[in-house]
DNA sequence: TTCCTTGCAAACAGTTTGCAGTCAT
DNA sequence: ATGACTGCAAACTGTTTGCAAGGAA
């Protein structure tokens, strides 16, 4: 996870622009540790920035996705798209009935594929999730 | 992969109908071997019989995936929606040019989350994405 | 005959795009 | 001053829903 001025730094070095939309952004996603898909970001905004647009969330999502800041979660077949501020390497779990995800570390270097196994493949990266019902769930169902 | 003579009993048993156009998708999810979504169904589809619509084709996804027929691939990151006809368990192959996807074998039972890693989460599945570039897509870079 | 299914059209959700005005640098 | 950014509206994609007519059992 970036820090909010690792973030600025970097906008700054590709002449992106540092708005106070950006910066609410930053703050947020900085402080969330979750999750977010651009409406939950969209929501938390709009809190203390009630005229932001939607269209200056996906823009600035896009912006720190394709500066490697934060990363799509690989989907866990939703509608949405959701977005990981943890940069370092990690596995998730996923509850089936409230969609939460909750990052785990992971110690799994046996995960690489064998040549035979990976077919032709050139593998840069790998994702592991593991599905269940959070405790949460668990009692409601 | 569950036969042809398979899917139409499980949908009989449910008091489910086929029709020519269920046998028709039922055909294609058989023969193709693939992950398709619902638009590549409705496209081989639409060769041998040009009036069908789309809404028949998510009507019977739907029923297949609620028969545990099919599944979702997950851990991809696309705008649609993506089927996987092979029901027994294994692990894929993703490429990020093409977004071809293949099956392998999963021989890692390794990556049970121990309890403290499950953090009160009941884990009922996983599913491991190997991500990188095709054979094909490797010569195109 | 009885439901289930089909196919159309409309609705919907999430996301992207075009653009005029505004703002960070 | 310049180019990037914002916010609006419209477009778009994938999927779902309501419904009248048709078809499998």
């Amino acid at each position: 996870m970036k820090s909010i001025e690792d973030l600025i730094l970097l906008f700054r070095l590709k002449g992106l622009k540092i708005t106070p939309q950006r910066r609410a952004i930053f703050e947020i996603l900085n402080k969330n540790g979750s999750h977010p898909n651009a409406e939950d970001i969209y929501k938390g905004l709009k809190k203390n920035m009630p005229d932001v647009s939607r269209t200056t969330v996906y823009n600035t999502l896009k912006e720190l996705n394709n500066l490697g800041a934060i990363s799509v979660v690989r989907n866990v077949e939703e509608g949405s798209i959701r977005y990981d501020p943890k940069t370092e390497k990690h596995d998730h779990i996923y509850c089936l009935q409230c969609s939460r995800i909750i990052d785990i570390e992971n110690g799994n270097q046996e995960i690489e594929l064998s040549k035979e196994k990976a077919q032709g493949f050139k593998i840069v990266d790998y994702q592991i999730t593991h599905i269940g019902y959070c405790p949460d769930c668990q009692k409601t169902r």
